[in-house]
RNA sequence: GUCCCCGUCGUCUAGGGGUCUAGGACACCGGGUUUUCAUCCCGGCAACAGGGGUUCAAAUCCCCUCGGGGAUGCCA
C-alpha cells in the first residue's frame, strides 16, 4: 500500500489539511505502507518556495516523516508538480488525440457571463460544450482573434460513475451533473489539479487516497480522467470535514487555524497529533491520551468517521495540558525556556536546578507552554505588582489585619527555619483569621496574584529575602498611614 | 437552483435489531483533598432531528420530511 499527502504551498498549512496529513501518515504507519509527500504548486499566483519550506518545517515539527518527497527524493519523482509539466503534456496530447479532450476558446469573461445567466435563470451551472465540435476553420478564426485556448476534458454523456469509498460506502454520480466539460489545461499551458492529480497518483503508484470530503465531488471527474488514460483509480476514503463552532468549514474567523500558530502558542506536537486523531475517528479504547504507537495499534481505516466534526479548541487545550503535565522537569523546562525569554526574563542568568524546581511546581497549571509567561513572574520578579483582583482583596478588613500582622512578623523575626509556616501561624493567631480569609491575602501579598502554585511549595522557592521585601512593599502600599 | 455527503448529550464519540432505565471524554454544575487557587479525586446534569413503515422487538433496517455541510473555479 502507498499513501500520500499532497498540499499546495500557498500559505501556512491549515489545521484541516494537517488532519488529512496526519490521517495518511498514521494509516501508512499502521499498514506498514509508504508515505509519499508531493507538492502541488500549479497555482502560480499563490505558491511560493518559501511557503514550501515552511510547510516542510511545520510538518516535521509535528513529527511526520515521509519516505518519498521533494526534499528526500524517491523512485517516482520529481515530487513537485511544477517539475512534471513535460509528463502532463504527454498525456494531454494522448487525450487530445483520442478526442477525450478538446481546445476551448471561450474567454474568462464569456464564461463568467454564461455562469451569471445560468444562475439568474436558476439553471445548473454547467459548461455548454460550445467548443467541443469546432471545425478547423472555426478554430483558425478564433486563434486569429488572438485567443489562447484552454484544454477541456470531454465528459461522456449520461454515464454512471460509482465510487466505492472506504468511509462513505458506495456513492453514485451521473456524468450529466458534475459540471460539464472541465478545464484540464489553462490557456497559459499550466495544467489543473483535477487532471494531474490523477496522473501523479497513478505514476506514483498511490493505492489509497485519504482526504477531506470537500473532494468527494471532484472524485467522479478524476475517475473519468483515469478511465480515459487507462489508469486504475486508487482506493478512496473521504473523511468528514473539520468545522468551526458555527458548523461551517473551519476558517480563520473561528480562531487560530494555521499549524504554525498552534506551535507558537505552545501546543506540543504530540498533543496536536493526539487530538487530531481523536476527532473524527473511533478508536477501540476509552483512552483519550495515547502515543503514536498506541494510535497506530488501534486504528482502522474503516473506523474513520463519516460525519463532520466541530473543532473543539477547549478539548485540544486539555489534551495539551495532559502532555505538559506528563513530561519530566528537564524536558519540559527546555520547552518552556523560549516562552520565559519571550516574557522578558533572562533565563541564561538563572540557576538551572532552581528553574527546574519552579517548573515542577508550575507545570500542572499550564495548558499551553505560553501560559508560563503569566505564572513565572511570581518567582522571577523582585516585587510583583498586584493585579486588580488582588488589590480589591487586599483592601478588605481581614486583609488589613493580615497585612499588618505579616509586617509585624518580619519586624520581630530576623531569621527562622520555617519562614512560611511560622508566618502563617503568627498571622493566624494575631489577626484571628483562618482558612480562605487567611491564605488568600497571604497569597496576594507574596505573589501579587490570587492564583498560583501551592504556597508552601512556592515560598521556599521565592526565598525569604524576597518575601520580606514583598510584605514590606504591600504594607507600605495598603496600610502605611492608616 | 442542481448534485453529493451527514444527522446519538453543548462538543468529540461508543453502540450496527433484544444485554440501552443509551457508555466514555471535554465543557458545565456540586462535593472532597490541598487550612488558599487553574492540578488531582468523587458525584451530577445532559442526547438517539421529526414522521411513517418492517419486526414479537428499532438509536440500530427501509421510506419521506426537516436541518446542517460540501461542491458547482482557467483554486487545490
Amino acid at each position: 500500500m502507498r499513501f500520500r499527502f499532497a498540499p499546495s504551498p500557498t500559505g501556512y498549512i491549515h489545521i484541516g489539511n494537517v488532519k488529512t496529513a496526519v490521517s495518511n501518515y498514521v494509516l501508512a504507519k499502521k499498514y506498514n505502507a509508504e508515505f509519499v509527500f508531493r507538492i502541488e504548486d500549479t497555482d502560480k499566483e499563490r505558491s511560493t518556495g518559501e511557503y514550501e519550506r515552511m510547510l516542510i518545517e511545520d510538518l516535521k515539527w509535528l513529527g511526520l516523516q515521509w519516505d518519498e518527497g521533494p526534499d528526500v527524493g524517491g523512485a517516482y519523482g520529481p515530487y513537485r508538480q511544477s517539475e512534471r509539466f513535460d509528463i502532463y503534456k504527454k498525456y494531454t496530447d494522448i487525450l487530445l488525440e483520442k478526442r477525450h479532450a478538446y481546445h476551448c476558446y471561450c474567454t474568462q469573461e464569456e464564461l463568467d457571463e454564461m455562469r451569471k445567466q445560468a444562475s439568474a435563470e436558476n439553471r445548473p451551472i454547467v459548461y455548454s460544450g460550445k467548443c467541443r465540435n469546432l471545425s478547423d476553420d472555426e478554430k483558425r478564426k478564433l486563434e486569429a482573434e488572438g485567443r489562447k485556448p484552454s484544454v477541456r476534458f470531454a465528459i461522456e454523456k449520461n454515464a454512471t460513475i460509482e465510487i466505492n469509498d472506504l468511509i462513505k460506502g458506495k456513492v453514485v454520480f451521473n456524468s450529466e451533473n458534475i459540471g460539464g466539460d472541465f478545464i484540464i489545461v489553462r490557456s497559459d499551458g499550466v495544467p489543473v489539479y483535477n487532471y494531474i492529480v490523477v496522473i501523479d497518483d497513478a505514476l506514483m503508484k498511490i493505492t489509497n487516497v485519504v482526504r477531506g470530503e470537500d473532494h468527494l465531488s471532484n472524485t467522479p471527474k478524476q475517475m473519468l480522467v483515469a478511465k480515459a488514460l487507462g489508469f486504475e483509480p486508487p482506493q478512496y476514503a473521504h473523511q468528514g470535514l473539520m468545522l468551526g463552532p458555527d458548523k461551517s468549514k473551519l476558517s480563520k474567523r473561528h480562531g487560530i487555524t494555521s499549524l504554525r500558530s498552534y506551535r507558537e502558542l505552545g501546543y506540543l506536537p504530540e498533543a496536536l497529533l493526539n487530538y487530531l486523531v481523536l476527532i473524527g475517528w473511533s478508536i477501540d479504547t476509552d483512552k483519550e491520551i495515547f502515543s503514536l504507537d498506541e494510535i497506530t495499534g488501534e486504528l482502522k481505516i474503516e473506523n474513520m468517521s463519516s460525519s463532520p466534526a466541530i473543532f473543539d479548541f477547549q478539548k485540544l487545550k486539555w489534551v495539551n495540558g495532559q502532555y505538559i503535565r506528563s513530561y519530566p522537569a528537564e524536558k519540559i523546562t527546555d520547552l518552556f525556556l523560549p516562552y520565559i525569554n519571550e516574557a522578558g526574563y533572562k533565563t541564561e542568568e538563572l540557576d538551572r536546578a532552581w528553574l527546574e524546581s519552579l517548573i515542577t511546581v508550575l507545570q500542572a497549571k499550564c495548558e499551553l507552554l505560553s501560559d508560563i509567561k503569566n505564572l513565572i513572574g511570581i518567582f522571577l520578579e523582585d516585587v510583583p505588582e498586584p493585579d486588580e483582583e488582588t488589590i480589591d482583596l487586599l483592601r478588605t478588613d481581614d486583609s488589613a489585619k493580615v497585612i499588618t500582622e505579616a509586617k509585624n512578623f518580619i519586624t520581630e523575626t530576623d531569621s527562622c527555619e520555617n519562614f512560611y509556616s511560622d508566618l502563617v501561624n503568627y498571622v493566624k493567631e494575631k489577626a484571628g483569621v483562618k482558612g480562605k480569609n487567611l491564605f488568600m491575602p497571604i497569597r496576594g501579598i507574596i505573589t501579587g496574584c490570587l492564583k498560583g502554585p501551592e504556597l508552601d511549595a512556592a515560598v521556599p522557592l521565592i526565598g525569604i529575602e524576597k518575601c520580606r521585601k514583598r510584605i514590606q512593599y504591600m504594607y507600605d502600599k495598603f496600610q502605611a498611614g492608616k
